[in-house]
DNA sequence: CAGGATGTTCAGTCGATAATGAACTTTATG
DNA sequence: CATAAAGTTCATTATCGACTGAACATCCTG
């Protein structure tokens, strides 16, 4: 609750911490967009990243970074669909709240991974056309393909290694 | 050489084969844009993958994706300093030839894993701030620093993983 | 040394994409 | 049942970045 401007007071927001916090949420905002999200959804995902408490409400997001409905909302469909938000119930008041999955972060290793899959069928496509090729031609093919073959077989495995090791580490907690 | 329009030709390209190979590069292209590059360094990285002979001109690669040269310089600029291709001197002929590298493929992963250090240290910086929040707030960036901490460790180990496998295989060839 | 081709740089144009804000639908609550 | 808040959708606008094409510099070749 404390992240939103429902004190419409000045133009620069009154709290130093709230205005700290926004700065960061914008600045990780940024790095998120880098990794390949698009801005809005970096956002959002930055903003439930450190909120507090953890679940927040459409209108709540809108009012803290300041942007219309129409933007968070497809953000927050996108989002969710992606598997690194999820929609909350609670109990006595609004109607959807949001939360960032605490496999977010792994969840977003494994989509960019399966972003090789295409990449490997075109090559394996070009491999066949080309099958009477000088073998050079055919080797810059092959060589890629075989890397994101064997890579997209060994990241669910290293993914996987993480899980574990974090739910031991967990428990030892 | 056959990939280029050196015959000027009709508007349709005359041999069936170029026509076919150039739409299999721009399809690649698409792919490779889609993994993050941009779209001209796409084109030039997926005509670089299967032409034939492996080593281009500038002149070349502009007649073959129909570019200007102030767009192709740029990008091969950019792909060489990103160590994805190289530049090659032929004996004879024309002055600049650009070459895939044989390990642009894991030299890519390299370098987007290269994006989480900055994420790592946004995470360190928000949990040294946030030092005295509730716990669930600390957790959430605990949890994304140490997961892309981890990884940031593990994937020279796996890539290099790749590069021994590979050079075995290549041995018994 | 001169001509021509290759390489480099940059301002202008164009297209794409994301955010807005309003119109509309749905769902709680008094 | 009515009202208001929340959610959804969409046409319009604004912003951003890439590509062009021309002007300039540099380097081989005859």
């Amino acid at each position: 609750m404390n992240f939103m401007s429902d004190a419409d007071s000045a133009g620069e927001p009154t709290g130093s911490s709230t205005a700290a916090e926004l700065a960061y949420v914008e600045k990780f905002a940024v790095l998120l967009e880098h990794m390949g999200l698009v801005r809005m959804h970096g956002r959002v995902l930055a903003l439930l990243l450190v909120c507090e408490p953890p679940e927040q409400s459409a209108p709540d997001i809108c009012a803290a970074l300041q942007a219309s409905k129409g933007s968070i909302n497809p953000a927050l469909r996108t989002l969710t669909a992606a598997a690194l938000v999820e929609k909350v119930a609670k109990p006595g008041h609004r109607r959807d709240y949001y939360r960032i999955k605490s496999d977010a972060w792994t969840q977003i290793m494994r989509t960019r991974a399966s972003r090789f899959t295409p990449v490997i069928e075109a090559a394996d496509e070009g491999i066949a056309t080309l099958a009477d090729s000088p073998p050079g031609r055919l080797d810059r093919l092959r060589e890629m393909r075989d890397f994101y073959r064997w890579f997209d077989q060994e990241l669910p495995q290293l993914i996987e290694r993480w899980e574990q090791w974090q739910t031991q580490n967990r428990a030892n907690e």
